[in-house]
Parts: C-alpha cells; sequence; structure tokens
DNA sequence: TCAAAAGTGTTCTGTTTACACCCATGG
DNA sequence: CCATGGGTGTAAACAGAACACTTTTGA
C-alpha cells in the first residue's frame, strides 16, 4: 500500500540466538553448538540463525532451534536485544536473545551429533565467540529472578516431577542450599501442584512421590497476580 | 573481513520506540506525538524512529527521543522487541521498545509543539497506532516491577525530591495508597538517600526536606545483590 | 490563631527461618 | 536388619501492616 514510505531507511540483519539451560540429577547445563562457518569458525556458540521476512522473533528462534537440535514444542522467552556495532565482525547484525529451561532426560534429541551441539556443565562451559558470554549472563540473571517470583513456569519443567528434584533445581538455579522442610512448605502454599499417586523410585528405596502442575490454577493465580517467592 | 558471509540473509527495517513516563504533582504522565506521516498519519503513537547501519539501539533511541522532543541525558532501558509481521502495515519493521520515567517539571523541553508532541495523563490518554498500545502496557507493568524491588533508581528520579513526592510517584505508579510511616520506614531502612538541609516549601507553610540519592550507596548495594522491597 | 501539610513510634500480625527425628523400602 | 533417601512440625526471629497525635509556619 505504501510502498516507499520508509525508502530511505538502512536495511540490517537481524539474528536470534538461543540459551538453552537444561538439568538432569547432575545439575545446570548449557547447551552449545561448535559453529561449522565464519567467522570463528570452530569456537562455541550459542544456537543461532537469521530472522527472516516472513516470520516473527518468537518463530525465528523456535525455527533455529529445532534445525540445529530437532527440539521441538519448547517454550522459549524473549531476553534481550543485542546492537554493539562490531559484535560481528563480518557483518553488522542484530541479535535477540531468548532463553529457556528443559529438562534434559524428557528432551532427547537427534541431530546433536551433525551439528557438533553438546551440553555443557554451566560452570564448566567455555568462552563463546561474539557477546555470548554476556548473553548467558544476563539470561542466568533472568532465571534466578523468575525462580525467585514464581514456581518457574510449568513450561519449564518436565511435566512429572518430584519435590527433591524440584528442590535440587531451584538449588542450582540459585547456587545455595535450600531447606527441605521449609521448601516444601512453601511449595505447598502456592497451591499450584498436584501430588500424583505414583511415586519415582529410582533415586531411593522408599521412593520420591511425583507431582504436576496444576496449569489452571497456576494461570488462575498469575493473572490474579499473586506474588509467589522462594 | 568477510563480507559476502551472510549474503543470502534477508535485511529488514529496525526502529525503535520510546515510551516516556513523566510524573508531576497530578500523576503518571505520557509523552505521545502526533504522527505526521504515513501510514496512520494524524494518529497518536509513541516516540519511534529507525536504527541507523552506523549506531546501536541505545544510540538510536536517544537520538530519536531527542529529535523529537529536544530531551537529552534521559536514561532509557530497554524494554521488547515487537516482531509481529504486519505490525507496521506500510512495511516490515522489527520495532525495539525503551522506556524512561522523568520528572515532568526538571525536563522542559522544546520542539515539542513543532512535533505536535503532548503529555497525556496515563488514564487519559488515546488510542495508539499499530502495536503500541500493547508497548504501554508492558512497560507499565516493568516500572510497577522496578517500583516494588527497587528504589526506583535514580537514574528516574529527579535530582532532589521530598519523601512527600517520592511516596506520590509511588501511589501513582502502583496505583494505590500507601501508609506514609511505613513509606517513610521502609526507604529510610534500604539507606540509599541522603536528606540535605533544604526544604521544599513550595507544598506547605511547614516545608519538606528534600533528599537525593546516594548513586555509590545505591550501587554497593545493588552489586551486593541486596534485595529493597516497598 | 488556625488551617494545612509534615513528621514521628509502637503494637500486632503474619511470614520466614532454623532445626531433628521417624518412615518406608530394597538389598 | 540396616542403609538410604523421603517425609514431617514447631518455636523463635523478623518483617510488614495498622494506627493517631504533635509540629511548623504563613496567612
Amino acid at each position: 500500500m505504501h510502498h516507499n514510505t520508509y525508502q530511505q531507511e538502512d536495511k540490517l540483519l537481524l539474528a536470534v540466538d538461543c540459551i538453552i539451560f537444561g538439568f538432569d540429577k547432575k545439575g545446570l547445563k548449557i547447551l552449545l553448538v561448535k559453529r561449522n562457518f565464519e567467522p570463528e569458525k570452530g569456537k562455541w556458540s550459542l544456537i543461532g540463525g537469521f530472522l527472516k521476512k516472513d516470520e516473527n522473533l518468537d518463530e525465528a528462534a523456535t525455527r533455529v532451534l529445532h534445525t540445529l537440535t530437532g527440539l521441538k514444542d519448547i517454550y522459549m522467552e524473549q531476553l534481550y536485544a543485542y546492537s554493539k556495532i562490531d559484535r560481528d565482525p563480518a557483518e553488522r547484525t542484530i541479535s535477540v536473545a531468548y532463553f529457556a529451561l528443559i529438562d534434559v532426560a524428557s528432551h532427547q534429541f537427534e541431530g546433536l551429533q551433525d551439528e557438533d551441539a553438546h551440553w555443557f556443565d554451566l560452570k564448566k562451559a567455555p568462552d563463546l565467540i561474539f557477546d555470548h558470554n554476556e548473553m548467558v549472563q544476563k539470561a542466568l540473571a533472568r532465571l534466578r529472578r523468575r525462580a525467585l517470583n514464581w514456581p518457574i513456569g510449568f513450561e519449564l519443567l518436565p511435566e512429572k516431577f518430584t519435590m527433591r528434584q524440584l528442590q535440587a533445581l531451584y538449588e542450582s538455579i540459585l547456587d545455595k542450599r535450600l531447606d527441605k522442610r521449609n521448601f516444601i512448605n512453601k511449595i505447598n502454599a502456592m497451591d499450584v501442584l498436584e501430588k500424583l499417586d505414583e511415586k519415582d523410585m529410582s533415586s531411593s528405596r522408599k521412593g520420591s512421590f511425583l507431582y504436576r502442575f496444576d496449569a489452571d490454577k497456576y494461570h488462575v493465580k498469575v493473572k490474579e497476580g499473586f506474588s509467589f517467592r522462594i
């Protein structure tokens, strides 16, 4: 309709980069790929790609993650737009970072080998290209804030989990030990979990009850402005 | 160096839009302009413009605000990137929103008339073009969260202010009344304000002491992870 | 002298923290 | 029968909320 309206304005490359945190029994991990193209070929990087004309940023992040890892139906959240002029030495690129937290065990993926993607222990992750280290730091800060103020949206959790697993997750995110009685009391007070009849028998002889997020209760409370706090 | 690396990727228009909240004795306001170009010419909009090749997003936001209002040295914070495909009917544009909160009285500006920019009472603001209403809602939510968890960074406040003004600001942001004794006690407990010997005599016969943020104390506390809470 | 806003503490209540023992089960 | 991790309650400390009167001074 108004094809020439913005004709004289600059057009630029737009990328998305995904900070994928994973957790398993041993703690928090991060998913990185070895770059197989220039610049910085062979170095470790976040999973990333360019935004196309016919998709929005959320779609691009989803597509990029899926293409490089086979992962699908991952809830991702937009983090921040990075725009330093020389952040990518090859060409001016603005990158919008996204982050997610997933359960490593319940998201086994193809494609990992081809693309040289690996889970790294968060504390032992290698140096990353460009401003990717900065992105990871910001994502971690955001994850901590989320974790402190909400019961980490069930989007970010496996369907069923034990209280001990949930506590272990919180302990890795916050990087400190929590008292199990206080933890359970607080979580229960929030009243957004459903206790199942099943037990997870893998971690002890007694077994540990499984819980599930009650999405309805959770969303109602979020809408009411209920303020959770660990 | 690697000029052809990303050759086949799409390039797009990138805009910035600024949500400028202002406060004065009568409450929270928002700064809007009447668009003087197509599309949506004549409708109210946030202050916005396009990102240029040779500047980063923060610089673009600063430039755009300065060009349209004459306002300078305003601390702005990046909010979110909006990328719906048809958000601007004229041409595909991704917009990164920025927000700021300023003291209306201490930022008188030229340029307002030319550009048809006006302060609107937040509650009486007109409908905005594109997805600008959504941006304002998100900015408000962010502002409230900021206000609840920090003593609204001194970046967002005029240099000198009275406790009553600070309380009035909080009351407009949170849209509820606060108890003045509790408010003052909490603010004092944070220990980031410096009480001056001056009084503001404009609002009462007795006069009201002026305070100033102590930037050093404040930054030290923020770095230590001190958690404020109103 | 009085009207109008500023300033000031205490009690009560609810939330958060610290803390230790019994339970169930598989091997 | 015992080793391992799972589950449970209470008391003390602290933080948040409710609440009313005195002070200052310009008109």
